[in-house]
RNA sequence: GCCUCUGUAGCUCAGUUGGUAGAGCAGGGGACUGAAAAUCCCCGUGUCAUUGGUUCGAUUCCGAUCGGAGGCA
């Protein structure tokens, strides 16, 4: 069985769009979203609520907590345990959903490195470069790797890092790492299917308005709520939407101000995301106009399925 | 009405002791393999408000005009 996958920028209609799948298909929905599998995380992710997700199953929403360090690791070692069992069961799993990183970890081959689950060797790396400065860091990546080095810029702190960390946890470069891993065989068949408007101001427009719609729906309070337990930390404080009203709520900006701040640093994020799928050469794209119904991109997504070994 | 300040990239503003200009943000492009809604890289020609004057040469100095801000009556 084909996982069929849903991606696109924040904003183009992929959870709608998986619904319907779902619904069609009989098939359950699996998220990859790095900030909806934070329960206390709602209205800021736009995390589809019991209404928007009209009866179908959802995997991989509110699996931890914000006071949790959560990453692609162990997203990929839970979100596969239900892909296995919907496939196992015959029910046509959908993917949905803009975080590439988690996308590729669950799809892609390839084996991943032991965690260093202290996080001590990180934390170590991070005070030599502290000290020692970015200079002196490079030159040890260049020893033991002279590929990422050049590959990397001397600003990317945090790739040169996790470079020396690989190589003092497992005694394997990561480009060997990488390399090996890019030759493996996908872990699961299946086909790419990308939403987004054709035009970039029309997504922008849609993504302005979304940022009202859950100003309206007590965003603010959500974050409230958050902040005065002092919730957020670790990955979930990343997240668009709350570190911006936390500076509201601490008196460094005006609300209109913050609001804004979201709408523009989600618009920036979009566009990450249009250059990570759009490179994607597995993606299948549907880039609708302004005023296209649901309807026709529907039908423009079953066709391709059809056409593509996923029975209908 | 008078006085002062101000008008430079989509926005906020530098700057040129007179030789036609540059930052931040926005915007565009790219990267990304266990932090990814994160992180990182590349991309800046615009009637220097308009119009006269001085000058070899004005965005820069002077005048007028039209915007904007403040002050005095």
């Amino acid at each position: 069985m084909k996982v069929i996958v849903v991606c696109g920028p924040t904003a183009s209609g992929k959870t709608a769009l998986s619904v319907e799948l779902a619904t069609k298909l009989c098939g359950a929905v699996v998220s990859a979203d790095s900030m909806q599998v934070y329960k206390e995380l709602n209205i800021g992710t736009a995390k589809p609520d019991e209404s928007e997700k009209r009866g179908v199953c959802h995997y991989m929403l509110d699996v931890a907590s914000v006071r949790e360090e959560y990453s692609v690791s162990r997203y990929r070692q839970e979100a596969s345990e239900y892909l296995d069992m919907l496939i196992s069961r015959g029910i046509q799993p959908i993917v949905c959903g803009g975080t590439g990183l988690y996308i590729d970890a669950l799809i892609r081959g390839g084996e991943f490195l032991k965690r260093d689950e202290s996080g001590a060797e990180r934390a170590a790396l991070e005070e030599e470069w502290e000290k020692e400065g970015p200079d002196a860091m490079m030159e040890r990546l260049k020893a033991i790797d002279p590929q990422s080095a050049s590959r990397l810029h001397i600003n990317d702190k945090k790739r040169i890092i996790r470079a020396l960390e690989v190589y003092n946890l497992t005694g394997e470069t990561i480009t060997e790492h990488d390399r090996k891993s890019r030759k493996a065989p996908p872990r699961y068949q299946s086909v790419f299917i990308g939403v987004m408007p054709k035009d970039r101001q029309v997504l922008y427009d849609r993504i302005n308005k979304r940022v009202d719609v859950m100003m309206e729906r007590g965003l603010l309070n959500e974050v409230r709520e958050l902040y005065e337990k002092g919730l957020l930390i670790n990955t979930a404080a990343q997240a668009i939407g709350y570190k911006e009203l936390f500076d509201y709520l601490e008196g460094r900006a005006g609300l209109e101000e913050s609001v804004e701040l979201i709408k523009r640093k989600s618009r920036n994020y979009a566009k990450r995301q249009i250059t990570w799928f759009g490179r994607d050469e597995r993606v299948f794209w549907i880039k609708y106009e302004k005023d296209e119904g649901l309807d026709l991109i529907i039908d423009k997504a079953t066709k391709f399925l059809s056409e593509n070994g996923v029975i209908l």
